[in-house]
DNA sequence: AGTTCCATGTAAACGGTTACATGATTTT
DNA sequence: AAAATCATGTAACCGTTTACATGGAACT
């Protein structure tokens, strides 16, 4: 149960409407914590009944800007420091490769170069906005986001090296 | 929904009852694709309705041995060979990442050092698995549950890496 | 006789996805 | 005038979690 404290820590930096907070969620939250419009909204109007935000504007076209009240400042701070995430990572991609015994060798293979492939893509996604931002120049929630950014990089490269490795593997496996 | 072709899976190497499945679930399986007791019957339940499984054997106390059907095992390789796994990786740990501006310095890398602590923990875990069984004896299912070891392994290696990191990244960003 | 383990099931609630529905404003 | 964008909302469905409920068999 994490959107409401990310859309609580995204209106820790400013008031904004969910049509707002949904593009930034699309952009870079997404990788980590997708949500659809639909969720949003739905999100937004209990965390207004709950105290946690209020409509600070109305715009035009029914445009409701929402801010962080005191009340959900604190709820983000016990969040991110009184609570423990929850670290249970569901990754349909592994759970395949447990059951690779029940194919052919090259079917198996096939799959694990597909992984490599795929990895290999989204690592050169996440380089190139690596460097096409001017980090030092930003606000510190963007640098942080940088951090995130960071992990997966690194996870990215892990997981390359290991799809490459693992499709050599089943030839030793399947011999 | 990987849980019925999960279940197919396990039970592609040999019948078992729900009960039996939900140990083989927890103790390898759980770290990618966690599953509920309750959620297991259900689900057994309905690959049965669905003539993916059959009830292969009665024992005692009501058990009921289930074994993969022809049909079950088709299904079970086209999911494998024909359908791309969900690729979203929802995870907490990360999402909090992003909004580490919101709290002081100190409690930001607290964060980040318990993250790096935790890694190093999991990482303890899956290197003693790893060098606990003799794998090159093993049937081939289990030698393919190596290789997805070997994935947790180098990612955790990689996230440990990158929590060490990010907590002295915290002194730069908030200097 | 009591405890532990084996073994299966149902019901309520919750979070997330998909689909539907509407309409105002701005841009071309 | 038409198309694109801004903007919000509801309803049905599905997978997952939590809680409840039951009882037989084996071990001490």
């Amino acid at each position: 149960m994490s959107l409401p404290h990310a859309l609580l820590g995204l209106l820790a930096d400013g008031p904004a409407s969910g049509y707002d907070l949904l593009k930034r969620f699309d952009g870079t939250l997404a990788f980590v914590w997708p949500a659809t419009q639909s969720q949003l909204y739905t999100e937004l109007g209990k965390l207004d009944r709950d105290g946690m935000v209020e409509v600070a504007a109305h715009g035009p076209r029914g445009r409701k800007e929402y801010a962080i009240t005191d009340a959900g400042r604190t709820e983000l701070h016990r969040w991110l420091t009184d609570t423990e995430p929850e670290r249970v990572r569901r990754n349909e991609s592994t759970l395949r490769v447990f059951f690779l015994g029940s194919v052919a060798p090259d079917e198996a293979r096939a799959y694990l170069e597909r992984e490599a492939e795929l990895a290999a893509e989204q690592l050169a996604v996440f380089r190139e906005l690596a460097e096409s931002v001017e980090w030092a120049a930003m606000p510190v929630w963007v640098r942080f986001s940088r951090v995130a950014l960071e992990q997966g990089i690194r996870v990215t490269e892990a997981n390359l090296a290991w799809a490459r490795w693992a499709a050599d593997e089943v030839d030793v496996i399947t011999g």
